[in-house]
DNA sequence: CATATCAAGTGATCTAATCACTTATTCCCA
DNA sequence: TGGGAATAAGTGATTAGATCACTTGATATG
């Protein structure tokens, strides 16, 4: 959807600085080289590196303190949540973030289903159909159309700030991790869930939706949880 | 605990634009002027205007297509949220900031008590205590500590994604808005309130103390309302 | 009519120098 | 000897204008 232009210098500029912070061991606090030292390093000019850098500060990844230095941000070990500009997270932060939604999502299926009217009743519908026909075919396309029924009853709930919450949350949900949040090896499974919570909210049934989409987290998340610790 | 340093100017051009995109009226995909002009208009140089810019892009309130030309994002219209540098928000989104706090806390509030430890819960005293010390006093000190106590709360419940998601929403509970967050003009109901779910975290009562957690937060949104709309 | 070419407009980057701020040291005076 | 003020080094902030790279719509060509 987005990502129609080429990355650009200062997009990679921006990553190199993560990655330098990250894989360098760097703490909260810590004092990271000058901005004339990081120009030199990444063979960039001053202007340029600058724009990363702010990037990075927009989201909490550093702090720029004048004629201080550059310092290492508190979010830099959380998650790097709403940045369309680089979607990055770890392996283990899945589970957390599993829990999260495990949290949130529920309440939103329970809110979608007392407001569940024709229009975006039809949205919801429309999403399943998209993943049914992708059942067997283009793996991308059936996972992002899964992920897209879970902003489809996020936005059904009509909260504009949870929507968003939600979008966040599964915006590290990129294409890279289809595998690991497949249920079971069994695309079908996935399709069917969402189908069972569909027919939770077109029934207005809250209560009911609220619970299979719990159930249904907790599934995905047991499965990950498996998949990243094999038991044994 | 921020705003150490004084805003720089490029600080100053991040409001402006998003002035300019606010009061100009305009709408996601609608397209700004040039950089040149941009630059000309706001008496900056190029690359302190692209500054302003990237950290309007980080959070999507802008995007910036090589060669074609700067569109407003989508985020623009929606809440601005993980963003230190813009803390802003609509007098009328604060009726739907508390209907997603009102989603997410509670489940915290019941995680916390379940982890109810030690040392975290004598850093959650130690915050009502702060509160307790200015209930006749600082404003701004009292408004602070009444937001730390959600914050530690949410950071007892051990998850951190929803703790970095409920940091983003208290965000915007800067101290501009302490009087319109303050229940029935009684310093000392919210810290009343405070401490009993503080009560309930303690005595594990997961149950009681999401119950809690939940009324204080409906109480607080229903004064909001009532603010925003008197009743008439 | 469709395709290829082109030119204008726009964002991206470079260059290198100067300004503004912080910090720790040093020095002086009490 | 202690405390505070001047200071110098280091660092981020900003300036200036030119050049490169890309998009897009108009124009020309088959």
């Amino acid at each position: 959807m987005s990502e129609v232009t080429r990355p650009t210098l200062s997009d990679a500029l921006t990553e190199r600085m993560l990655e330098l912070i990250r894989k360098g061991g760097h703490r909260p606090g810590d004092r990271l080289p000058s901005t004339r030292e990081l120009s030199q390093r990444f063979a960039v000019t001053t202007p340029t590196l600058r724009e990363a850098l702010r990037r990075l500060e927009a989201t909490g990844a550093i702090e720029l303190r004048h004629g201080s230095g550059i310092y290492v941000g508190a979010a830099i070990e959380r998650l790097v949540l709403p940045n369309p500009n680089m979607r990055e997270v770890h392996a283990a932060q899945l589970v957390e973030l599993l829990g999260a939604r495990i949290v949130i999502e529920p309440p939103l299926a329970a809110m979608a289903a007392q407001n569940a009217e024709g229009e975006e009743l039809a949205v919801l519908k429309g999403v399943l159909d998209r993943a049914c026909r992708h059942l067997r075919g283009d793996d991308a396309e059936l996972h992002e159309a899964n992920m897209s029924f879970h902003r489809a009853t996020a936005r059904m709930a009509g909260n504009s700030v949870l929507h968003e919450v939600v979008d966040s949350l599964l915006l590290v949900h990129g294409p890279e991790q289809r595998e690991i949040l497949q249920i079971f090896d069994d695309r079908r499974r996935d399709y069917e869930e969402h189908l069972a919570i569909l027919e939770a909210i077109e029934a207005r049934d809250a209560a009911q939706a609220e619970e299979r989409m719990r159930a249904h987290l907790v599934e995905v998340r047991t499965v990950i949880e498996h998949r990243l610790h094999p038991p044994g």
